[in-house]
DNA sequence: ATAGACCTTAAAGTCGACTTTAAGGCAAGA
DNA sequence: TCTTGCCTTAAAGTCGACTTTAAGGTCTAT
């Protein structure tokens, strides 16, 4: 049971261009028929949306396409791999605090905004370090 | 107390040709000596740190554009400010909930690879819907 | 007065991640 | 057979957010 790019395009969420794109970054390489045409299987669907979500962290191609390489050559690359993800995971750590101290700062200012009809002199601080 | 761009760059930590580009979008908009040169001052420095706080969060330069206009315009735009800021933190709320989902992810991965060298024939599940 | 460090502008270039275009191939249904 | 709808490729185009370049002006110290 193999998908074409169409199928397949819809099931992950992402525009055929966009795995045409991928495949000649050479992160999902799909089986080819005889006439070329891209056959995806069922399994391609977990590792798809592996790398997706990767990309949702921040992940660039450039990464992606180096973890790829790495899972290629098997268990022996498992220790640049951990690496890879390690250092993802503080930079995902370190966006969060960023957003929370925007988030910080944005209620902040949200509810100046709420208060100054009612007292039009209010200036806002914003925190001087 | 004027600052050059060059020493106001230094004070809130973006290169000179950053703040000549968000001048040109009209976002800071410094008053000049009568040689053109740009003199910034220290009420400058908030409304920057600010501005380039907004930008961390996500905000696009079209929107700290509409923002800048509207805070010129005056307290009848609050409602619009107050609009715009609460769009953004809702994005942001979305945006730290996928990053933790994403660190959920990242954390099963790695407890995965820490298992795989005692274990080699395990196989990451990754979670389907 | 001349070197060096700053400043000015407009315009072109860069980067990553796609997206679109152009030109064509193949297969199934009316 | 011919139209429809999917597929193929390589190459060019787009987008946002800067960054760099080119050509020149001005101030200060030696």
């Amino acid at each position: 049971m193999a998908y074409s790019i169409g199928e397949f395009a819809a099931i992950v969420g992402v525009p055929a261009s966009t795995l045409r794109y991928y495949e000649k970054e050479g992160l999902i390489t799909p089986r080819r028929d005889a006439n070329q045409v891209r056959e995806y299987e069922e399994g391609d669907i977990g590792w798809t949306r592996f790398i997706l979500h990767l990309k949702g962290s921040g992940m660039s191609v450039e990464e992606l396409k180096s973890y790829t390489e790495w899972r290629a050559e098997g268990d022996k690359t498992i220790p640049q791999r951990l690496d890879l993800l390690e250092k993802r995971r503080q930079l995902v750590r370190e966006e969060m605090q960023k957003l929370q101290q925007s988030l910080d700062l944005l209620d902040r200012k949200i509810e100046f905004y709420r208060e100054k009809p009612n007292n039009p002199k209010l200036v806002f601080a914003y925190p001087h370090p």
